[in-house]
DNA sequence: AAAGACACCAACCGCAAAGTT
DNA sequence: CAACTTTGCGGTTGGTGTCTT
């Protein structure tokens, strides 16, 4: 691939894993776990790099996985994620359990971006492009806030996710259940776009938008989300998100069938002109969807361990 | 039917952070 | 605390299948 290969000077395998290796490597992960990724190819029998070993476990042989196709909520959950976070695939990917980071970063490069792109949503701002310019005078301040949430978001997944492992280290769950212990991101603990708990902490420094407001349960964060100064910016950006006239070729009927149940059946669509007056109006369907969304992927007794 | 264009995705690479000595 | 090793992440590539001309 133009690059020089890594694992060359000890000739060691590359290219497309066969069914024999990944029978060696599941073996012997589930036999074993997975150890030292370095030292697992020579243990296991594998002429394969450690880097090679742990890409083909986590990404394909992994038993927690789910393949096939993204459903619309599942899209929606990237759109709204990669807005707030960029392409931290990893962190998207703790929201989006039994889905791998890279399987998320090839879904998002090679379906959602160009549907963005044809819906007129610059992929990279999540903003209409038409608005890209414009948005450079007063809305700099509500960038630097989104901007901000990012940022703090980021970090805050990151705290999470080290304390998820310090804590599967400290429970220590014996090898042979390999499918919970094993070379699995910490992805399970975040099943809520946990932003919005950012936001609730009373520590957060996202807390600063909403000093005013007191939150209790998901109806005062919809209040909150339509009262909000920040969502100004916010909803501009996101605009579109449902992906309401889906133009992509090989899109499913099923898909479009399913945009009803998410976000509420809000079918926010792409506002040509930037006037604003729709603003509040998009800011609370906006919301609601992301509320929607939290509702309905988080399980009853879930809650972050960290708010 | 053949050739070219396009779409998809597994797997590679380099880099940086985290961990260890 | 520096040096070294290991791991994880994100960007990118190339092979393969599908579609269009």
């Amino acid at each position: 691939m133009g690059r020089s290969p890594c694992c060359d000077k000890d000739g060691l395998k590359k290219g497309p894993w066969t069914p024999e290796e990944d029978q060696k490597l599941l073996a012997f992960v589930e036999l074993h776990g997975h150890g030292s990724w370095r030292a697992l190819p020579a243990k296991a029998g594998l002429q394969r790099c450690g880097k090679s070993c742990r890409l083909r476990w986590t990404n394909y042989l992994r038993p927690d996985i789910k393949r096939g196709k993204f459903s619309m909520q599942e899209e929606q959950t990237i759109i709204q994620l990669h807005a707030l976070l960029g392409n931290r695939w990893s962190a998207i990917a703790t929201h989006l359990p039994k889905r791998t980071d890279n399987e998320i970063k090839n879904y998002w490069n090679t379906h959602l971006k160009k549907r963005l792109a044809n819906m007129g949503i610059d992929p990279v701002t999540h903003k209409p492009k038409a608005d890209a310019l414009a948005s450079a005078g007063g809305r700099q301040n509500k960038a630097a806030n989104l901007s901000h949430m990012a940022q703090w978001e980021s970090a805050r997944l990151e705290a999470e996710a080290r304390l998820a492992r310090e804590a599967k280290i400290r429970g220590s769950a014996p090898p042979s259940s390999s499918s919970t212990s094993l070379g699995t991101p910490p992805r399970a603990a975040a099943p809520c776009l946990d932003v919005l708990r950012a936001l609730e902490s009373p520590t957060s420094t996202l807390s600063f938008s909403f000093a005013s407001s007191e939150v209790t349960n998901n109806c005062s964060w919809q209040q909150l989300a339509a009262e909000s100064s920040i969502n100004g910016s916010l909803a501009v950006g996101f605009t579109g998100m449902t992906l309401i006239g889906n133009t992509e070729r090989r899109s499913s009927p099923e898909r479009c069938g399913d945009s009803e149940n998410v976000a509420g059946g809000s079918g926010v669509e792409v506002e040509e002109d930037d006037g604003g007056t729709h603003e509040g109006e998009e800011n609370r369907n906006y919301w609601s969807s992301i509320l929607n969304l939290v509702n309905s992927s988080s399980p009853p007794n879930s809650s972050s361990p960290v708010f």
